[in-house]
DNA sequence: GCTGTTATTGAAAACGATTACATCGGGTCG
DNA sequence: CGACCCGATGTAATCGTTTTCAATAACAGC
């Protein structure tokens, strides 16, 4: 708590090891130097207590080695689990990763890739909402971008997506197959995601013969629970009451799976219900609910992966790697009947 | 993409509107300049799209402008609304937070304090595990630090902490108030607020004049399901089967509530749940999880304020927050018979 | 008209590290 | 033995800002 002693520096260390500080910078970052020196230079680091200023480091190493990280909603298990695989494979890097939360809100989206321009990241991992994505084409950045979970429609960045069709196929194929005939659909209004998973909902529904009927909300849970209960109030008047539904996010499963206990219906029984993101949670609701499952690690690692060879050779053309979910199928779709 | 060209510096602005770097940087930072040289700057600024280097910004003004944030687990729920209001409450103050995750592993816990020290963070928000909390006194950090969820045993440490030992008090008297006698407890191994949870948890049983019976396990929902498993199966051999069962996080909740999936166990028929942490998803799990609610953003911004008042003031004395929770009544307590 | 004061502005030092370049010894080879 | 080279080390320039300090202009008071 001594205030008033200066913070050391490499000179306080190169002056206790009686060397230069260049022999000091060589030894910390593995330089040539002689044993002998070595030895004594690390001593002296010890004994003072020494750490490197990280921004003067970076200033003039013109080296950030930080990676930027822009999720939409850190609270979402899908992007925890995301970061967390970013993080690893940074750290193996030897780089830092700034994770930065943007609550699907265009403005902060727009602060952050500011904030990334002047912490000079060495590059970036992305999941944009749509409004941002629009507009990022004609934006510059003097980084790399990798996007990740949301896709880009024209081929400036690279990206790695779920297979979002796909994945909402499977879904309604197991729907399908379980004997459910009026599959109701709800789904995001801010992300691509959700477009392309209605898109596959809508293709699937079409293959079986089968009438689809999609609705789009925010994406919270509060929205969803109303906007179901809506729904159903309205098809129960009407006489075509859903016997099925799927949603494009784990947040609106939630909100739909609490309008079924609002409105005392029983899951499979009165509704069936599937959704995305297998989170811990799932499981222990109810009878269990069937979820698609992404490879949310791999989904992490791709990315890094995307980022460093796009920082290797950064002329080669944009790639987009597409993994498939699979279908956890588990009693809130256990079948009509 | 143009990689050839230098990235622009406050030089070329600078350049751009004909004035000198001092000038410039003076109009970025609201400093005395003329209205008319400061609209010159601002069209240059806009002009060559400059972005102030943060590094250099940081270097020269010995000031970070960073708080530090080093939770245990970012994917409880309690450490991510925490973080959110850390985070809005530093934006405010025109303040950045670096977000950092141990996963309770002290050797990350080292390394980022490390990290901590080298970016010279303004100060630090922790929540550290027993074993860092021990040694802390005897690192010496140039920087604040507040504690959070976890408290500090001795003084050195401005903290904000939940009354652990009343909310646990608060689970018991409820789980007496509808009939439960034989109580068991499920703590986790690492943090101190396990142990105080289990003082509040012994006392209440003990004022009840009831015996208490307490695990400890390490913090995961996998190692909560095995020991409650391997306890039940234990206590139905000895005739001693509790009729409740509370534990200290949400983690082994989960770990609890997949024990009794399993197990074939109706809640609370069977075995009455009470835990820690009013995540969304407990009150959608069987009849609805009774648990203690934090009052996470407040404890947030508590800590923030802490911290701030801390660096007004250095020599004040260290203060402890104490804030305390609420018992949401669930159907997992629903009463015996 | 001279001086003191204040408000703008620019030149240059400073922040704390890395790194280009020079220096120095000692070994190898012709 | 001299030329050459190589590895270890030190000196000083450098990264892009902020900030100190001096300079200038404008203006008021006498």
């Amino acid at each position: 708590m001594s205030d008033s002693v200066k913070a050391i520096g490499i000179k306080d260390v190169a002056r206790e090891a009686g060397v230069s500080v260049a022999t000091v910078s060589r030894v910390l970052s593995n330089g040539p130097v002689s044993d002998a020196l070595r030895a004594r230079v690390e001593d002296a680091v010890r004994a003072t207590g020494y750490r490197p200023n990280l921004s003067a480091r970076r200033l003039r190493s013109q080296h950030s080695q930080t990676i930027g990280l822009i999720v939409s909603d850190i609270r979402n298990p899908f992007f925890t689990a995301v970061s967390r695989a970013v993080e690893d494979a940074a750290f193996q890097a030897g780089m830092r990763v700034i994770l930065c939360n943007t609550d699907e809100n265009p403005e902060r989206e727009a602060m952050y890739l500011r904030l990334m321009q002047e912490e000079r990241v060495t590059g970036l991992i992305f999941a944009p909402t749509r409004a941002t994505l629009a507009r990022l084409d004609r934006t510059d950045l003097d980084f790399p971008v990798v996007l990740i979970d949301r896709s880009a429609p024209a081929g400036r960045f690279d990206s790695v997506v779920l297979d979002n069709p796909q994945a909402a196929a499977l879904l309604v194929d197991h729907l399908h197959g379980q004997g459910y005939r009026r599959i109701a659909g709800l789904f995001g209004n801010t992300s691509t995601t959700a477009v392309e998973r209605h898109a596959g909902y809508q293709a699937a529904l079409a293959a079986h013969g089968l009438h689809a009927e999609a609705r789009f909300v925010p994406p919270t849970a509060e929205a969803a629970e109303a906007e179901i209960a809506r729904w159903l109030a309205e098809a129960r008047r009407s006489g075509a009451m859903p016997d099925a539904v799927m949603v494009s996010n784990s947040l609106l499963l939630m909100g739909v799976v609490k309008a079924t206990r609002t409105l005392g219906l029983t899951i499979p029984g009165d509704l069936a219900v599937a959704g995305f993101d297998n989170e811990p949670w799932t499981e222990l609701v109810g009878p269990g609910l069937t979820v698609i499952e992404q490879p949310v690690h791999e989904i992490g690692r791709a990315a890094m992966t995307l980022l460093f060879e796009r920082l290797d050779d950064p002329e080669r053309a944009t790639r987009k790697v597409v993994l498939s979910g699979t279908c956890v199928a588990r009693g809130s779709t256990g079948g009509v009947g």
